[in-house]
DNA sequence: TATCAAGAGATAATAATTATCTATTTTCTA
DNA sequence: TAGAAAATAGATAATTATTATCTCTTGATA
């Protein structure tokens, strides 16, 4: 995929940073916060500060090309997905995952059928579930 | 209902503060913030601290007697229901409704529906809608 | 009623996030 | 394709929600 015109459909400004941090987003399934994208780009790219990690981000989302998500650690996750789907999140370890596809799909419908019973005007949702990962599980168990 | 009762039955020792602070929580629909509670219980309370709210809302939670909501603003908002059941947030003024219980009722069997399809072992789960409240959504249309 | 753990309040510390400011770089146009 | 206008990147400093610490007081229980 090309990342540039990527950016350029949504509006935004093409420039090294901003492909480094939307290829880094998009290329992990962790969901991973500001600070882990940072750790993760410095050693490519040494000059990118956090600042500009935060900004851009912020614009990626204004633009509709992320998500952020608020899953009750103190700092903010990021997906590279932005149409509204599940995450299950580890109440031990932090982790955050998707739900498996098939298992969303079943619940795509979900907008709309409480459309109608709101006085809301409905732009989007979100639906997280808390609980134990299967590694954080096992250790639970022994 | 007896505030001292329902804090007991948490685990949870009663004192003037905590008996305050539960039932402006719980005689409110409006969700609100630490600060926002600050404010209302501030006259009839002088002493109160903003910290002792923090600390009672997080002992409150622990016990499972409210719930902390995480709705993308800068702070956190509290809500003394904590069964799961579904939020409506407005992208625009920040306020934040229970959805029309009838309508919860529909989504009651979410947990169920995808507790098999994922390796978690899950505990709780949160939906949030987004969207414009009824007002801010007549400012818009004009 | 005495004891003891836990809570309340004051103060200070943390840490995620944002604001500001200057130099640089894209993008758009002539 | 060069040049101007506008937005971006990065450095630094500031904000602010939230938590830690410490001492005194109070609630719960025997």
């Amino acid at each position: 995929m090309d990342t540039a015109k990527i950016l350029r459909e949504h509006g935004l400004r093409v420039t090294p940073q901003r492909i480094a941090i939307y290829e880094a987003l998009a290329g992990t399934k962790e969901h991973p916060s500001v600070e882990a994208l940072y750790d993760r780009l410095r050693p490519r790219h040494p000059g990118l500060s956090l600042n500009t990690i935060y900004k851009t981000l912020q614009a990626f989302a204004s633009a509709g090309l992320v998500r952020k998500l608020a899953t009750h650690e103190d700092m903010h996750r990021y997906d590279a997905n932005p149409e509204p789907h599940t995450h299950m999140v580890c109440i031990e370890c932090g982790r955050v995952d998707d739900l498996d596809s098939k298992a969303d799909e079943r619940l795509a419908g979900i907008k709309d059928l409480i459309s109608n019973d709101t006085d809301y005007d409905l732009v989007d949702h979100a639906l997280y579930f808390y609980g134990y990962c299967p590694s954080c599980r096992e250790k639970r168990n022994k």
